[in-house]
RNA sequence: GCCGCGUUCGUCUAUCGGUUAGGACACCUCCCUUUCACGGAGGGAAGAGGGGUUCGACUCCCCUACGCGGUACCA
């Protein structure tokens, strides 16, 4: 590898969310930028009108902001030099190249319209061709430059009928080439067929884009999925055919990430439907191809942290080696290296993905998890100091596996019991326990005394056995036979707030049969 | 169909010719705790199959099987 600077860039299409397969690949092309202080490009690969979806942008925006994966240059992250970055707005910059290619008799104009394209597939299908191609041995065939005299081709270009150009596929020739994971990789271009670079309406196919946006905007490294690299090849003759084979990037075409139960690459439909988020952000649109309301949870809203969604993503197809599995952005980008990354698909587990929150959320401060669920519970309509929020996280996070379930798994601290577990009160309900503690607290100036004395010494009063006294205890504080220690639970909500909740409680089990 | 890329416990993976094939998730058992978790200690669980190369293959080569991807004026 030369002294070149490193430059990667995420160029999804905007038409839907962005799901889990996306951002590992945002983020295997951002810690490889970082890991080399380079730069981290956002690119928006709009070429197709039909599927652009209103909103897509800015949801994969946000995301990567979420995700903090950010570009340093791009689409709503500044532009550098080599604005634009949507290519939409490159549209004019396309032609030229396309035209040059034509020039130097590596592409030919085609006037075959969408409808004759797809009747002759039909008959080619029809006469046993599984999958015709418009290539060296059909072309001659199709109404294109190639077949057509120079005075029908000029006279159809000058009456304006529409084309496209085509680029001219050698007819039996190898292209090799290096990828960063695979290795050296070969294909014969009598496998591949003359694909569409600038199509009617004068945008580029994705093709066209990527060697003329990379080569461009000086991309050291296109780091992008699997299921592009059967086009590869094409994209290397395209460099080649420009002239510019020279400051190509390194490929690096990443395993896929697959859906957990059975078979097939995870995608952008797949949403809601395993059982599980599949997008960052929670996203909702009206997909004017599908005509239908697409939604999708995301793991933001499901609760999981930013850093541990990365971490655990990080881990899909890639492990820098060892057993550490912990790591936050900084190991990760320092440990990162495209060539430790896996050739083989992976199949998504979101078990695993909840066991990586629920690290994260225990290893969290407190401080820190009572800010965040600050306006979960005002939201509640309960009123908390920070101190108490704070101390409410610590005895919970250890019994919670999302930010979300943390508000709710401890609400007997923080509200009445509004449920109490009957069917352990009607086995275990002793009218000593409430005789004993009537007895116990009589007179008693609870400002004075401290809860857990208060506890311990009412436990010792009633000469019952723990196994007796306990499970009742902890029902009458918590409602269930669940939570904190009891006398932790005494400690929360204070001398006169656990005194008066076990009076409640304990006239409430004495009516239970 | 054709082309390409893959294939280590159920899952994610370590291993870069010599290991009792290690770790993690999930599952099971036990300990801690007379709660639930957390934590700790154990357990079961893998090199797709067949040929080579080699003193020695999970590691290298070939074939087969299986999986996935591609085969659009979509990316």
């Amino acid at each position: 590898m030369s002294e070149r600077r490193v430059r990667v860039r995420f160029a999804p299409s905007p038409t839907g969310g962005l799901h889990i397969g996306g951002v590992r690949t945002a983020l295997f092309n951002y810690l490889l930028a970082k890991k080399h202080g380079g730069d981290f490009i956002l690119r928006i690969e709009d070429t197709d009108q039909n599927r652009f979806v209103e909103g897509a942008e800015k949801y994969i925006i946000e995301s990567l902001k979420w995700c903090g994966i950010e570009p340093n240059e791009g689409v709503g992250f500044g532009d550098g030099a080599h604005a634009p970055y949507r290519q939409s707005e490159r549209k004019p910059m396309y032609r030229q190249y396309a035209e040059q290619l034509v020039a130097s008799d590596h592409a030919y104009y085609a006037f075959d319209t969408e409808e004759e394209l797809e009747k002759w597939r039909e008959d080619m299908k029809a006469q046993g061709v599984p999958s015709p191609q418009y290539s060296a041995v059909t072309r001659q065939y199709l109404a294109n430059s190639t077949s057509l005299s120079a005075d029908e081709v000029k006279l159809r270009l000058e009456r304006g009928d529409k084309y496209v150009i085509r680029f001219k596929m050698p007819r039996n020739e190898d292209v090799k080439f290096h990828d960063l994971i695979r290795g050296w990789v070969t294909f014969n271009t009598s496998q591949l067929d003359d694909k569409v670079l600038l199509k009617h309406d004068g945008m580029p196919t994705y093709h066209l884009a990527h060697v003329v946006d990379d080569t461009l905007m000086e991309i050291s490294h296109a780091i992008r999925g699997e299921e592009w690299l059967p086009s590869a090849p094409l994209h290397v003759l395209c460099f080649r055919a420009l002239g510019w084979e020279a400051t190509m990037p390194q490929y690096a075409h990443l395993p896929l990430i697959l859906k957990p139960d059975g078979n097939g690459k995870l995608s952008k439909r797949d949403g809601d439907r395993l059982g599980f988020p599949s997008f960052p952000l929670t996203w909702k649109a009206f997909n004017k191809e599908t005509n239908q309301e697409e939604t999708a949870t995301g793991y933001r809203e499901s609760g999981f942290f930013p850093d541990a969604f990365i971490n655990f993503l990080s881990l899909i197809g890639w492990h820098p080696g060892g057993d550490k599995e912990m790591m936050d952005m900084d190991e990760l980008i320092s440990s990162f290296s495209l060539e430790k990354v896996h050739k083989g698909g992976a199949k998504f587990d979101y078990e695993k993905a909840k066991w990586f929150n629920q690290q994260y959320l225990k290893s969290k401060p407190n401080e820190e998890l009572a800010a965040a669920i600050k306006d979960k519970i005002t939201a509640a309509g309960f009123t908390l100091s920070d101190e108490k929020l704070a101390e409410y996280c610590g005895l919970m996070k250890e019994r919670s596996t999302f930010l979300n379930d943390l508000v709710p798994i401890g609400s007997f601290l923080y509200q009445d019991v509004l449920n109490y577990d009957n069917e352990t009160i009607k086995k275990k309900w002793k009218p000593e326990i409430k005789a004993k503690w009537d007895e116990y607290i009589a007179g008693k100036d609870l400002s004075t005394i401290s809860p857990d004395v208060m506890m311990n010494e009412y436990i010792a009063f009633s000469g019952l056995k723990t196994g007796e006294i306990m499970p009742m205890l902890r029902v009458a504080l918590a409602g269930v036979l669940q939570g904190p220690p009891v006398v932790d639970m005494a400690k929360f909500l204070g001398s006169k707030g656990a005194a008066e909740r076990l009076k409640k409680s304990f006239e409430y089990f004495e009516t239970v049969h």
